[in-house]
DNA sequence: ATACCTGCAAACTGTTTGCACGCGC
DNA sequence: GCGCGTGCAAACAGTTTGCAGGTAT
């Protein structure tokens, strides 16, 4: 766990010294709390968050934040279709689908061969190359097997 | 295609009737044109599409009509995380998936049986019942072998 | 000192809603 | 005539952007 957000603090690190970019303040905390959530997040928990350690900070510099993490390759956007954009922390060669909880909202991941190597072939019937894909599943809990 | 098409017009018909609704010119339209759109459509196409017939047509009558749409369970609504919602003729006990193609913008549809199961195990690994699912793929075409 | 960064407010996009008038039944 | 529908504009939510002042290097 440590070393694993050590290593995300360094790619970000690594990312702004070489663009000219500037550590602040800001982004420390932002990312702090980023990855303390470890898990989606969206931009107004992840603002509430950080006010209760720098009151001031608004919406605009959480977003850019987000962007500047997207960019460096350390977050990446998930948009389930509710509104608003999740963000997650990106897991470099590691690809994952979503399955959420309709009763509690718990987001799981998961990854499965046989659905991706089936999608490869959907993708080739229509003489077309897969190049990524989004895959949701929503269900509820069995009583007495809940989740949440 | 034409029954097909009647069929559809006949369910909005009976919904408007059984609820108290009423017939006008800009719902006959706009059923037209979405009928003829017979695919992935905006807001903002049926739209420009309507307003070719009637300029005065907003947009918030489009809205609220697809809205009535949606109830009535003719189309159904589809965000692919592109900014607009897109909507499709609502097929009774029919469930499809999408292929988008990234050069042409092109969108295919598709059932697929084991991909279906092998969702409901996934979910079940989870103690959830899966309830419903959203998959898009996203595909280039291969040279020579182009769907655009 | 020179960028870059921040906070605020204003702009923007897609969508929804309140209201006065119009029209189907 | 009653009540639903419409068109317009204003309100909304989420996100982006311009600007003046602040700060890291």
């Amino acid at each position: 766990m440590r070393d694993s957000h050590d290593e995300v603090r360094a790619i970000l690190a690594e990312y702004i010294q070489s663009n000219g970019l500037k550590n602040t303040r800001q982004r420390d905390v932002i990312l702090e709390t980023f990855l303390a959530a470890s898990g989606h997040t969206t931009i107004e928990e992840l603002l509430f968050a950080v006010q209760k350690v720098n009151k001031a900070v608004g919406y605009a510099t959480v977003y850019r934040t987000l962007k500047l993490f997207v960019d460096a390759g350390i977050a990446s956007e998930r948009k389930f279709g509710d509104g608003q954009t999740q963000y997650e922390i990106a897991k470099v060669d590691e690809h994952h689908d979503h399955l959420i909880c309709r009763k509690c909202g718990k987001i799981f991941e998961f990854e499965d061969d046989i659905i991706e190597r089936q999608q490869e072939i959907i993708a080739a019937q229509f003489g077309l190359k897969l190049t990524h894909h989004r895959m949701t599943l929503w269900g509820e809990p069995v009583d007495g097997n809940s989740c949440c």
